[in-house]
DNA sequence: CCAGACGTTGTT
DNA sequence: GTCTGG
DNA sequence: CCAGACGTTGTT
DNA sequence: GTCTGG
């Protein structure tokens, strides 16, 4: 399971420099990374992510993690959206075209959900570059629930088959990682299509490092 | 028709 | 109060 | 991080 | 909102 992941300090100013990002996006970006450097990720705090706007020009925005589809109201099951989004802070890749959690995301709201380390089985994963990880990219999706009070923002991120390195640890799922700008740049104006899309692929066998925690 | 679900991961 | 699950 | 459980026997 | 199970 996917349920915990870290920032880092270098983390905006390497999206802000991808994405070019303007000063006002890059103090919310900066903002929203800044409140995850202690204990990093958790699902339902709200977490910095990257979309394309109305205007097809990329933004930041934070969102609480885990997400909380348009048509969510309270039941016995389920009396605070809370208790929803405590299960939904993953969406399997070969199934969430079609789940009436997801599939709306899906199709028309993906996004970036930018990290450093994420966690498995008391270890951190990441792609190392020199002594630091390298900051890379959840394929993420996004969702707007209307409250009476106010408006939630929510995301959540895909996950797939393990790779050789989370298999090693006794795990049999991990996030789907986009690695590279034409992976990011590729899952937010394309998407993927269908479970057998390359972006959807368990990580390169041998790419990630492991940090035990 | 109508109530109820709508999710993931990991596992004794 | 403390542990576990997400 | 934070919400929720924290238990046993016997079987709808 | 939409689908499924009863």
């Amino acid at each position: 399971m996917c349920h915990h992941y870290k920032s880092a300090k270098h983390l905006p100013e390497h999206f802000v420099e991808e994405y070019h990002l303007r000063p006002d996006q890059r103090t919310l970006f900066d903002k929203l990374a800044d409140e995850l450097k202690d204990g990093g990720a958790w699902p339902l705090k709200s977490v910095p992510a990257l979309r394309i706007d109305d205007a097809g020009e990329l933004e930041a925005f934070g969102a609480e993690w885990g997400l909380l589809p348009r048509w969510w109201k309270p039941s016995d099951k389920s009396p605070k959206r809370e208790k929803f989004q405590r299960g939904t802070f993953n969406a399997r890749s070969e199934t969430a075209a079609t789940k009436p959690t997801f599939r709306d995301a899906f199709k028309r709201r993906r996004c970036l959900v930018p990290f450093v380390e994420f966690h498995e089985r008391d270890h951190y994963f990441g792609v190392r570059r020199g002594d630091e990880f390298e900051p890379l990219a959840f394929a993420g999706l996004w969702e707007s629930w209307q409250g009476a009070e106010a408006d939630v923002l929510s995301v959540t991120f895909l996950t797939t088959e393990p790779n050789a390195e989370v298999r090693s640890v006794g795990h049999d799922r991990m996030p789907v990682l986009l690695a590279t700008p034409a992976d990011r740049r590729r899952w937010l104006v394309e998407g993927a299509d269908g479970a057998d899309d390359p972006l959807l692929q368990p990580f390169a066998d041998g790419a990630l490092s492991i940090r035990p925690k």
